[in-house]
DNA sequence: CAACAGTGCAAGTAAGTACTTGCACTCGCG
DNA sequence: CGCGAGTGCAAGTACTTACTTGCACTGTTG
């Protein structure tokens, strides 16, 4: 009796991208608790019962939604090569930072008004920039440990990163339209690199 | 028939005070849509129909509150005094805007996750920042123009409320027990003046 | 004293939300 | 072909939430 025609069944994993996609995109805008399911499956361009199939229930499907779009960093692609000339490591450091935290921003964001029983997605967020910080750091000492750079290698980590983090997460309500991002992490890296160069 | 020797009435002004102050403390929480009426009323031990009867709506009540504590910067406190040792007057700035930011914190985040509509109250959270970028600007500006600094003035007051505005931000995820706010800002404060210091 | 503004309390309403269920359909695979 | 996994659809349940209402009470103010 009934007809279906106008709906082609798709693949399983293809289902979850599309929601996960849709759950992104809604968690961005309006946080967790804001999200509802009926709206993400909307969205998704799918059946709402379909998401509890395939995750159990929301809280199931955001975890895991968060956790897809965050995986583990890569490191080799991120560790600079560590005889090369600092203004070029830094260069490259923060160009791979900038795009990384870039494209994460909106999940970065919304860890920042989870409760404290949502932490294992909030957690999974700041994986990446936590192994970030550690690399960073051993960058420094090693550095400084050559003569290269002097101050402590953990503040020094932590305003570089910091400078990227205020870019990237600032820009959302403060705009500098006159610049480019290039222009704004050279213009950073070099006060950064004047500041804790070693003097002679 | 009923008594009701327990709760003696309170000023309508202290009313809107203890509201304000549950408000607040659950927005920053749980953000504001995850905060119920039901639990302001409770927190701020004020029946929830009181609520209505103030404000109208949540949305109204929630506004109201966080127009109540992000008043318009005190600019004249604000203002360095321009003729000082420059390395006084960031440090004094920076201080300054530590602890403002620090005690706005909550509601800055909570504006990220806001949706569109509630733009409102968001503005009127940014709008200090805002102030104080413009103020940080000129005294820049002003700087350079004497010759005691080089550089982009908008890149350089950029630069140093970023830092300011990342270690704020970022201290709710990224942890540094062993460093006292005074260490990081001396820090950061040294080499941003290092790096943009005219060289003779 | 008398009016009144502000509040507490209890009950209720309408809408939204997470989640379920039973059934029909369809595609791919053995 | 036939079966099963994955899905759409429609209806429904139990719960939460914003908001209302009528009434009793109390401190303040004229």
């Amino acid at each position: 009796m009934l007809q279906q025609e106008t709906h082609s069944p798709r693949s399983s994993e293809e289902t979850r991208l599309r929601i996960f996609a849709a759950a992104r995109q809604l968690i961005a805008k309006k946080g967790r608790r804001g999200t509802t399911t009926r709206e993400i499956a909307e969205l998704a361009g799918v059946n709402e019962a379909t998401l509890f199939r395939h995750f159990g229930n929301k809280d199931a499907l955001i975890d895991a939604c968060v956790l897809h779009y965050c995986p583990a960093v890569d490191l080799q692609a991120f560790l600079p090569n560590r005889d090369g000339n600092i203004e070029e490591d830094l260069r490259a450091i923060a160009h791979f930072m900038t795009e990384r935290m870039e494209s994460l921003r909106d999940l970065i964001l919304a860890t920042f008004v989870e409760e404290e029983q949502w932490s294992a997605a909030g957690d999974a967020a700041w994986r990446a920039p936590a192994m970030i910080k550690q690399i960073l750091t051993d960058y420094m000492a090693a550095r400084v440990q050559r003569g290269e750079l002097e101050g402590d290698p953990v503040l020094m980590a932590r305003l570089f990163m910091g400078t990227i983090f205020a870019y990237v997460v600032g820009r959302k309500r403060m705009h500098y339209p006159d610049y480019t991002l290039d222009q704004i992490i050279d213009f950073n890296i070099n006060v950064f690199l004047n500041g804790v160069r070693k003097k002679n």
